[in-house]
DNA sequence: GGTCTTATGTTAACGTCATTCACATTGTAA
DNA sequence: TTACAATGTGAATGACGTTAACATAAGACC
């Protein structure tokens, strides 16, 4: 394969492949570059002829992630024959479901997306990959409420706000980690999803409890 | 006051103090000791006389946090007096409404919090100062379920999701930053949980969605 | 086949960070 | 006053991200 040593073959990939796993075992956080070029078999500066600093890196991961996020959630219904079959309320439930399960069963790739600070106006790259997720969900909720853009907007924040938030408190460790937890928690969230989505009139409206006293008063 | 500079006076209090306004300027990630120190007038290694390491400077940080937090989400219902005057629904959403505030008026302090990566296991500390703020939301939630254990932690996870979630939209700029955003959202927030509420009855019933298809095979 | 170019690694540095240890200075209490 | 504990300094260590100058391999072109 490769008897001179000096070039790595595709190191590229395998720098990603790496980080994915380095990440699994350490958290965003506790991610160094050095740690995986050592594991790679290459010197430290060997990752650089392939991406301008570590936060590209991260970036590239982040992209793969996404990939894998809106596979998730799309779930099953991607192959497009079930459009009627089910109701847009299980749909948009599914896929807060598969939100909190990718989450705990994919964590590196999660933890990517939304621990390591990635800054979004750099990568255009990952913008890009935002999209195809943004769509899924603004299509499940445009289903919901067609015709009312105020609706939507408003009950897509409070379904991903459900989605992350569950996901949030699942990897955070403020549930044990008894097996099961994770469907249980993905049900939880679900069913806070369904919650959602009959009281969708509600959450469009004027400012509930706007200020019990004055309105804001200056510091 | 201090002729001979050798002793800072109150160290402890000012790294603390010093630590909130760091982050303020590069959250918690751009946080470093060293700059803190060299802010504070003093050598890298003076800290440690009063912290551990950097970890333990930030739980104390958290500490202080976890106090203004508790207070944020009590708002003004905390003087006791109206007691019955304002429904638990409205009470629930209020603080929903202060978690959300609080995230965006107190960002570093909410940084600490969540984005700090603390080890709760140790910092008994922090763990301690956590204490006042679950039995505030624990206490809010049940009044809502009276009764109904299975209820209330479901609704309670839900809630704080809900709050959570769109604390993290808000602070991690899905939003344009246009003025006035914060309590729109806020507001978004404090809705959502009403909706949650009214539908609190089928939040912790049996899972649905469970799967589409088959159970969950393997990869 | 032999040479030039380009892609890809390596070596060796720099500056920053967290952390530690031996030592200096101060405030306090005996 | 003198001993001690508390607090700060100086200098060092080792990890990290990043860069620049150099080395080697792989192909393109003749």
């Amino acid at each position: 394969m490769s008897p001179s040593r000096y070039h790595h073959g595709d190191l590229k990939a395998a720098l990603v492949d790496g980080a994915i796993e380095l990440i699994a075992e350490r958290g965003v956080r506790g991610f160094s570059l050095a740690e995986l070029s050592r594991r790679a078999g290459v010197t430290v500066a060997a990752p650089y002829r392939h991406f301008a600093d570590r936060d590209e890196l991260l970036a590239a991961v982040g992209v793969r992630a996404l990939h894998a996020f809106r596979d998730a959630l799309a779930g099953d219904c991607d192959a497009g024959e079930l459009d009627a079959s089910v109701s847009p309320e299980r749909r948009a439930a599914a896929m807060v479901r598969g939100y909190v399960v990718f989450a705990a069963e994919q964590r590196p790739l999660f933890e990517v997306l939304f621990n390591a600070n990635l800054d979004k106006s750099r990568f255009p790259e990952l913008r890009q990959a935002w999209e195809p997720v943004d769509d899924l969900i603004e299509g499940g909720v445009h289903a919901l409420c067609p015709g009312d853009e105020e609706a939507a907007a408003a009950l897509g924040d409070a379904l991903e706000a459900v989605a992350h938030g569950h996901a949030m408190l699942l990897l955070d460790g403020s549930y044990g980690d008894a097996p099961g937890t994770v469907q249980e928690v993905a049900s939880r969230a679900a069913n806070a999803a369904l919650a959602l989505i009959a009281g969708r009139a509600a959450l469009a409206t004027a400012p509930a409890t706007p200020s019990p006293a004055e309105p804001a008063p200056g510091p």
